[in-house]
DNA sequence: CGGTTTTTGAGGTACGTACCTCAACCCCGT
DNA sequence: ACGGGGTTGAGGTACGTACCTCAAAAACCG
């Protein structure tokens, strides 16, 4: 039988009432006190029934996805994952909710984030762009007591961010250097040129991909030209436009990037252009659309991270924060996936 | 607020007691009740909070795992992941624990399961070769209320199976397939012998790698001949001497694909016989020892499972099970992982 | 119809923790 | 020695569910 905190009053020689005022942190406590209670709890390996305690309180947790109001198919599964995570965890007395905002307005964010209250949200998983207003919304609504994490988007500031759950998101370096790799072993030998097209570079998970990726390619496979990304800014008809374009000047493209997670509109383009012929294209993200390009080998290979995976694991980290606990780092860590046809 | 017994009481039209034999299957209540009772249930989304309800009955799940006795490294990550499982879900009433047994033995697995008694064990994940003996054991535990899982090499029956998480692991046919992929992709148009490297043949995961790497190789790359697998049987001297005799009579092996978990011998073998050379060699599962070999380019590519993710999903699966409760079947899923160095 | 059995209700205790009140205690300074 | 503050203990109630007992009510039988 686990310690219950009855075994911790009489191993630390003080009441019920005590050892509650200790675990709760509650004040009218000499430190001689806590002390003695703080080693009871080492020495039997008390461990706080948390189940019990959210019953007695009846504490339930809130938490907020904030997301951008794009069509994306990625939004799209990252939206269902969090009402399937909501039917999962509704025994676990959480439940998790969605807000949209525009993206490209990070004032409308934070100004979001400023209404927010503790009595009505535990925590909030921002996917946004960084910026200085988001940044310092963020550190106010801490400093209401609620917590926040950088859901897929935001800002790494250091490798231990990961590490500690600060960010919850693949490391995109390391993703756009995946994809260099495959890209230069797939194109084995065969020099040419290298499109990559991203809806926008001025997202800093775009610039870490084309980084990783430009590294990797540089390195290993000097035989290969990458091109300057082309930009869609989610514009069908420009992406099109500019697509076409760049393949009319180069007609030795051997290989596509499609480093941002809306392939469906370049990747029509590129199969278009390259009907018959024979081209390597790599895509992020896993939608039902590029899963049927896959299949239909219009794409060669993707890059992805797991949707349901992101949004328990902000969860998870969420309460783990709210409870003071320490979440299994193992567990959260967002892994870079590879998806061939063989492995969907 | 979600409604808790009280308000099913006053939904149904019943007491608390009645709602109570119900929810536990008590007998003594006249079927129209209970369906009176299931029909409040259904109309005011009545869920039952488990952890209340374990904390009334002082109820926490012992788990099991069955594993094979070997020294491997893949081995020893799982029995890692155990331990810190053990540590993570220790605020949630369950416990795993583990016991070994020679994996070549059916009867001992057989015997063993039979010792299992329900007062001391709530599930059992065994990891051992399907054989009629184990079969008949997990039947026989099942009756005896204790619930059973594949883990990681046991039998699937059907792709239904691996739905209802009744096997736990990866589909080993697409794990082959998807080697074969990687294989024929780097060697592009490369012509040449693959030497496929097992412990032993008689396993069903090994035999279903091979099926899937064949499948693969053979449709997409004709120039490509796959060696008749070579079995090591875990002993590493004959594993050193059958690999160079291979060796000797093939010199033109292009590529070397170890189908088992234990890659450190074979590749040590493979390693030195390449000295210099190009060969591509593609292995299973994340070990210190993979992770170097990748890092130092000995390595192309890792197929893998992760083993926390195994770990966790079992523990997860057998919960779901005593609580009579739906898994969500996404997050169970175990991916099949592609590893370069990029993106360990 | 009475008697028997089955079904139901009312109420209690328990699980481990939170949170409250009130009284008792200790220690300090004067 | 006294008052006053800070500190501690004892005991209660509550959370949602399980499980128990006993009595009351209903249904069934001949």
């Amino acid at each position: 039988m686990r310690p219950t905190t009855k075994d911790l009053a009489k191993a630390a020689g003080v009441s019920l009432a005590t050892v509650d005022r200790v675990l709760n942190d509650r004040t009218g406590v000499r430190d001689d006190t806590v002390r003695r209670v703080s080693q009871a709890i080492e020495k039997i390996g008390f461990i706080r029934n948390i189940s019990a305690a959210n019953l007695a309180r009846s504490k339930s947790y809130r938490f907020l996805f904030l997301l951008p109001r794009t069509g994306d198919q990625f939004l799209a599964e990252l939206l269902a994952k969090i009402s399937e995570a909501n039917s999962a965890f509704g025994s676990d007395a959480m439940r998790a909710e969605v807000a949209q905002i525009h993206e490209s307005d990070p004032h409308q964010i934070a100004n979001f984030l400023e209404t927010l209250h503790p009595d009505a949200v535990d925590g909030v998983a921002i996917m946004a762009p960084e910026s200085p207003q988001v940044r310092d919304a963020k550190r106010r609504l801490e400093q209401r007591g609620i917590e926040t994490v950088s859901f897929i988007s935001g800002q790494i500031r250091a490798a231990t961010d990961l590490a500690a759950g600060e960010f919850i998101g693949i490391d995109n370096h390391a993703a756009g250097a995946t994809a260099g790799r495959l890209m230069g072993r797939f194109l084995d030998r065969q020099a040419g040129k290298v499109l990559v097209i991203a809806e926008t570079m001025h997202a800093r998970d775009s610039l870490e991909r084309r980084l990783g990726f430009d590294e990797v390619i540089g390195a290993d496979y000097p035989y290969l030209t990458v091109l300057p990304s082309l930009e869609t800014h989610g514009e069908a008809e420009r992406t099109d436009r500019i697509i076409r374009a760049t393949f009319a000047r180069n007609p030795d493209i051997a290989g596509v990037y499609i480093l941002s997670s809306e392939a469906r509109v370049p990747l029509q383009t590129v199969t278009q252009l390259t009907q018959g012929g024979h081209r390597v294209v790599i895509a992020h993200e896993r939608t039902p659309f590029t899963e049927a390009a896959l299949l239909s080998r219009q794409i060669d290979a993707l890059i992805t991270q797991d949707p349901g995976h992101l949004v328990r694991s902000a969860l998870r980290i969420l309460r783990a924060r709210c409870d003071r606990r320490e979440v299994l780092a193992s567990q959260e860590k967002i892994r870079i996936e590879i998806l061939f046809a063989e492995n969907l």
